[in-house]
DNA sequence: AGCACGCCGACT
DNA sequence: GTCGGCGTGCTC
C-alpha cells in the first residue's frame, strides 16, 4: 500500500498521511495535488510532498478521494523553496501553500443546506424560534451555502443548530466542490459538410439564396476558412472572426445553424497560448555609463551570485535589465522579474514587452484568479524561455530553468509579506529562490537597503555603481522651508507655505508640472470638540478617525470602520466640532483654491480604489491635462514624468518622528526618492522640503543626495543599539480580544523567552497601534545573532511557548511572528 | 482554519 | 430541567 504525506492548505504544523488506493498508485507523484477529507466534514486539496510504503502505528489513515494531477502541478524546487519559508518565516507550510497557489487551484468543499422534502412537521417536536428562522430562510432562497446563513442571521453557533436541525430531520447538509476556475471558451464554426460534397454545396446555396445576409455569411465563411483553396488546409473559424468577416449578426449564425449548414462547437483556450516571440526589437542601446555598469555586473557575477546595482534615480536601469534578461532568454533560460506592485504601470510593461514580445509575462494581484492559473499552467509547462514580469508572488510560479531574478526597487518595504502569514520579504526569499536554482540575483535601488548595502561592502554581494542620470540630467536642487519660522511670521496658510505657492506657480507657468506629497490620506487625521475635548475614536481599534470630506464621513483607516461625522458633539452636545490636520484631500483642495486655473489631481488609496483608477491618474497627468499631483508614498515610487520639475514635501516632521529602528531609513528613502520624481530630463529639477527640523542630519543627507554619507551614520546607530544587520530580528505578537489576558498573556510568554533567549528579549510592549479589529496586540521583540539557524530559533521560541502554554490566557491568545519585519 | 464536544450560567 | 454561550482540543 502507498501512503503520501500531504501538506493541507490550513495554518498547522505538520503534514497528513493518507493512503493511495491502487488505482491511483502509479499516477501519483511528488507535487500532484489529491483531494482529500479532512475531519468530518470538510474537503480540501492537498499537496503531496512525499510518497512512503509504511503506515503510520498510532492512528488510522483516510483514503485519499481523488487525485487532481497526472502530472505534478509543483516542481520538486519549489516545494523545497516552501519550506525554507515556513522554515525561515516561522509559519506553517500550509500557510505558503495558501500564498503560493491561485486559489482556483484549490477548491475546497463548502457545506450546502437545503430543507429536507420528506420533514413532517408534526412528527416532531415544535421548532424552535431560530430553528424557525433557519426554516423560513430556506423556504425562501431554497438552497444556502452554511456560510450565507452564517452571514444573514444574526446569532451565534449557527453550525450547532444546524447539526440539530439536521438531526431531527428538518434539513439536508451536504458538502459541494466549489469550482472557482473558469477556463476562458470560444465558440468556433464549421460546415456540417466534407469538402468534396459538391451537391450538398449547391443545396445549401439554394437555401440561402433568399437571405443575402445568410449568403453573404456563407460565403465569407467558405473564403475564411479556405474551402475554396483547394491546396490549402480547411480550417475552422471563429464565430467572432465569421461575424466581424460577413458584417453579420449571431442571428444570421443562427439561421444557418438551423438549416443545417453550419454547426457551432466550443473549444477552451488559454489566454497564453504561444510563446513564440512576436514582433519585437532589440534591446535599446545603452550610454557610456550604462554599457559600462552593465559589464560590471556581468563581472561581478562571476564571483558573486548576487549583485547590487546602485544607481541614481532616473539612470536608467530598466536598459540594462533588458540586456541581461535578452542574455539569459538567449541561453534558453527563465527570467524573474520583481518589482514593487504599485510600479507595475503599463509604462513599465509596454517598455518591457517591445522587447520580448510574449515571451513576457506579467503576474500580479489584480489579475482574476482564472487568469493566474493560466499563467500558472503556461511557465509550468513551457520549455521556453521566459520572462515573469511581476509582483512580489510571481516568486512561487513553478519555474524550472531560472537563470537570472531582478528585483528592482530592492529597498521597497511592500516586498515584505505583513498579514496574513506567510509574512515574507520577496528581496529574500528570490535570493534564496535564485540560489537554488542556481541562479543570479540583480538587485537594484538608487537608496539600497542598509541590509543590503552593508552585504555589498563586506563581500557577501558585488557591488555596482552608477552615478550618472540617463542623458545627463542632474539631480534636483534640494531646499527646505522651515515651517517654524513660516509660521512665526505668518507666512503660511494652512500647509502651503508662501515660497510653495509660489515657485509652484512660477514651475506651472513656465509650463512644467509638480508633484507634491503628503504621507496621509483623507481631508483632516483628527476632529475634536472645542468646547470639551472629545474626539472620535474607531469603535473596534485604538486610534481616531480620519475626517473625509468628499463623504463627509469619518473612517478608521486600519479596520475600514466609517460613521457620519456628527453635527453635534455627542459628549457634550454643541457644535462645536473642529477638524485638523492636512490629508491629501485637503491639500488638494487648498492647492485649488490658492493656484486657481490649475487642474489638481489627488493619487492615495482612495482614489484608486476601483480597478482602473491608478491608471487614469498616470495617464492624465502625463498627457499634461492636469498640472499638480498630490498624493501619498504613491507619488514616490517609480514614476516617470518628462515634465515634472517641482516636487514638494508638505511636512516632512511626520517621517522623521517614528520610534522605530528603522525610521531614519524609511524618511531616507522617501526623501530621496520622491525627490528623483523631479527633473528626469534636461531641466534640473526642484525639490522644496517643509520642515519644522531643518538640521536633522537626514534631510541633510537628502539635499545632498548623499547616499554613502547617509549610510555610514545609518551603520554606525545600528551597530552601537544591536540592530540589522547586526542582530537579526523577529517581533512576536500576542493577541487577545480581552485586555487584560493579553497582556498577562504577553509578560508570560516574554519571561518564558528570556529563560532560554535572556536579554535578547525586548518587551513586551505596546504597538504603535494596540488594538484593531476588536483584537488588542502587544509585542515583543527578539534581536538574535545574524547568522542564528531559524530552524533552531523556531524551535526554541517553540519551546518558550509550551513553558507557558497552560496557562489560560496564553492559551487563548493568538501568538504569531514576523521575521525581518521592516 | 473549521468543527465537535463539554462545561456552565440563565431562562421555561 | 434544557438552551445556547464560550473555551479546548483534534483533524491523517
Amino acid at each position: 500500500m502507498l501512503y503520501v504525506e500531504a501538506i493541507l492548505p490550513l495554518p498547522l504544523y505538520s503534514t497528513f498521511t493518507y493512503s493511495v488506493p491502487d488505482s491511483l498508485a502509479d499516477k501519483i507523484s511528488v507535487g500532484s495535488r489529491i483531494l482529500v477529507q479532512f475531519g468530518r466534514r470538510k474537503y480540501y486539496t492537498a499537496l503531496v510532498a512525499s510518497l512512503c510504503s509504511t503506515p503510520p502505528k498510532d492512528y488510522e489513515v483516510k483514503e485519499i478521494v481523488d487525485l487532481l494531477d497526472s502530472s505534478p502541478i509543483v516542481r520538486r524546487p519549489q516545494i523545497q523553496f516552501w519550506e525554507w519559508m515556513a522554515d525561515y518565516y516561522m509559519c506553517a507550510p500550509g500557510d505558503v501553500m495558501k500564498a503560493a497557489l491561485p486559489s482556483a487551484l484549490k477548491p475546497e468543499s463548502e457545506t450546502v443546506v437545503t430543507l429536507n422534502r420528506d420533514y413532517e412537521p408534526s412528527a416532531g417536536e415544535p421548532m424552535s424560534e431560530k430553528e424557525a428562522l433557519v426554516f423560513s430562510l430556506l423556504e425562501h432562497e431554497g438552497k444556502m451555502r452554511l456560510t450565507d446563513i452564517e452571514h444573514s442571521l444574526e446569532i451565534g453557533d449557527v453550525a450547532r443548530l444546524i447539526n440539530i436541525m439536521f438531526e431531527k430531520g428538518i434539513i439536508e447538509v451536504a458538502e459541494r466542490m466549489v469550482n472557482k476556475y473558469r477556463a476562458v471558451k470560444k465558440t468556433m464554426v464549421k460546415l456540417t459538410i466534407d469538402r468534396d460534397d459538391h451537391d450538398a454545396l449547391h443545396e445549401f446555396m439554394h437555401l440561402v439564396s433568399r437571405s443575402r445576409k445568410q449568403e453573404q455569411m456563407l460565403l465569407n465563411f467558405l473564403d475564411q476558412s479556405r474551402f475554396l483553396y483547394r491546396s490549402e488546409p480547411l480550417v475552422d473559424i471563429e464565430k467572432e472572426q465569421l461575424l466581424k468577416g460577413s458584417n453579420g449578426s449571431p442571428a444570421i449564425l443562427k439561421a444557418l445553424c438551423d438549416k443545417g449548414i453550419l454547426t457551432t462547437y466550443k473549444v477552451v483556450v488559454n489566454r497564453f497560448e504561444s510563446a513564440a516571440p512576436n514582433s519585437t526589437t532589440s534591446p535599446a542601446s545603452l550610454s557610456e555609463a550604462q554599457q559600462k555598469a552593465l559589464s560590471e555586473i556581468r563581472e561581478s557575477f562571476r564571483d558573486y551570485s548576487t549583485v547590487l546595482l546602485h544607481g541614481v534615480t532616473g539612470s536608467g536601469k530598466t536598459e540594462i535589465y533588458t540586456h541581461l534578461i535578452d542574455e539569459v532568454i538567449r541561453q534558453g533560460n527563465q527570467v524573474l522579474y520583481l518589482v514593487p506592485e504599485i510600479s507595475l504601470t503599463t509604462q513599465l510593461t509596454d517598455r518591457v514587452r517591445k522587447v520580448f514580445g510574449n515571451r513576457l509575462i506579467v503576474y500580479h494581484s489584480k489579475f482574476s484568479d482564472s487568469e493566474r492559473v493560466d499563467i500558472w499552467k503556461r511557465v509550468l509547462s513551457s520549455n521556453e524561455p521566459l520572462i515573469v514580469l511581476g509582483a512580489r508572488s510571481a516568486l512561487f510560479l513553478p519555474f524550472h530553468r531560472l537563470g537570472l531574478v531582478i528585483v528592482d526597487e530592492e529597498h521597497e518595504s511592500s516586498y515584505k509579506q505583513y498579514d496574513p502569514a506567510p509574512r515574507y520579504n520577496a528581496r529574500d526569499s528570490a535570493i534564496m529562490l535564485a540560489h537554488m536554482h542556481g541562479a543570479k540575483t540583480l538587485l537594484a535601488s538608487a537608496t539600497p537597503s542598509i541590509e543590503t548595502y552593508y552585504k555589498s561592502l563586506n563581500k557577501k554581494y558585488g557591488l555596482v555603481k552608477l552615478t550618472e542620470r540617463f542623458n545627463g540630467a542632474n539631480l534636483p536642487d534640494v531646499d527646505f522651508i522651515d515651517l517654524r519660522e513660516m509660521r512665526k511670521r505668518k507666512t503660511i496658510k494652512g500647509m502651503i507655505s508662501t515660497p510653495l505657492k509660489l515657485i509652484t506657480q512660477e514651475t506651472l507657468e513656465q509650463g512644467g508640472q509638480a508633484i507634491i506629497f503628503q504621507n496621509r490620506r483623507g481631508f483632516a487625521p483628527v476632529a475634536i470638540c472645542r468646547t470639551c475635548g472629545w474626539t472620535p475614536k474607531c469603535r473596534d481599534c485604538d486610534v481616531s478617525l480620519v475626517y473625509h470630506k468628499q463623504s463627509n464621513m469619518l473612517r478608521c483607516h486600519y479596520c475600514g470602520y466609517s460613521t457620519l461625522l456628527p453635527r453635534v458633539c455627542p459628549a457634550c452636545g454643541e457644535n462645536t466640532i473642529d477638524v485638523y490636520g492636512y490629508g491629501t484631500e485637503r491639500i488638494a483642495e487648498d492647492l485649488h483654491q490658492l493656484l486657481p486655473g490649475h487642474r489638481v489631481a489627488r493619487m492615495d488609496l482612495d482614489t484608486t480604489r476601483n480597478k482602473d483608477g491608478y491608471q487614469e491618474i498616470i495617464e492624465e497627468f502625463s498627457s499634461g491635462e492636469t498640472d499638480i499631483l498630490v498624493g501619498t508614498q504613491m507619488v514616490t515610487k517609480g514614476l516617470d514624468f518628462d515634465n515634472v520639475r517641482l516636487v514638494g514635501v508638505i511636512n516632512a516632521d511626520t517621517l522623521l518622528n517614528f520610534p522605530d529602528f528603522r525610521s531614519n531609513e524609511r524618511a531616507f528613502n522617501m526623501l530621496e526618492q520622491v525627490s528623483g520624481r523631479s527633473g528626469r530630463r534636461k531641466e534640473r529639477g526642484r525639490v522644496l522640503i517643509q520642515t519644522s527640523r531643518p538640521d536633522d542630519p537626514v534631510l541633510g543627507f537628502v539635499r545632498n543626495h548623499d547616499y554613502e554619507g547617509f549610510y555610514e551614520s545609518e551603520i554606525a546607530d545600528r551597530q552601537t543599539f544591536g540592530y540589522p544587520p547586526f542582530t537579526k530580528v523577529i517581533m512576536l505578537y500576542v493577541k487577545n480580544r480581552n485586555a487584560t489576558a493579553v497582556d498577562k498573556a504577553a509578560s508570560f510568554l516574554a519571561g518564558s523567552l528570556r529563560n532560554i533567549f535572556g536579554n535578547r528579549v525586548l518587551g513586551p510592549d505596546r504597538p504603535f497601534v494596540s488594538r484593531i479589529a476588536t483584537m488588542h496586540l502587544r509585542s515583543i521583540m527578539l534581536k538574535v545573532e545574524a547568522a542564528a539557524s531559524m530552524k533552531k530559533v523556531k524551535e526554541l521560541c517553540r519551546r518558550a511557548y509550551l513553558d507557558v502554554a497552560s496557562d489560560p490566557d496564553v492559551k487563548s491568545s493568538t501568538i504569531y511572528y514576523d521575521v525581518d519585519p521592516v
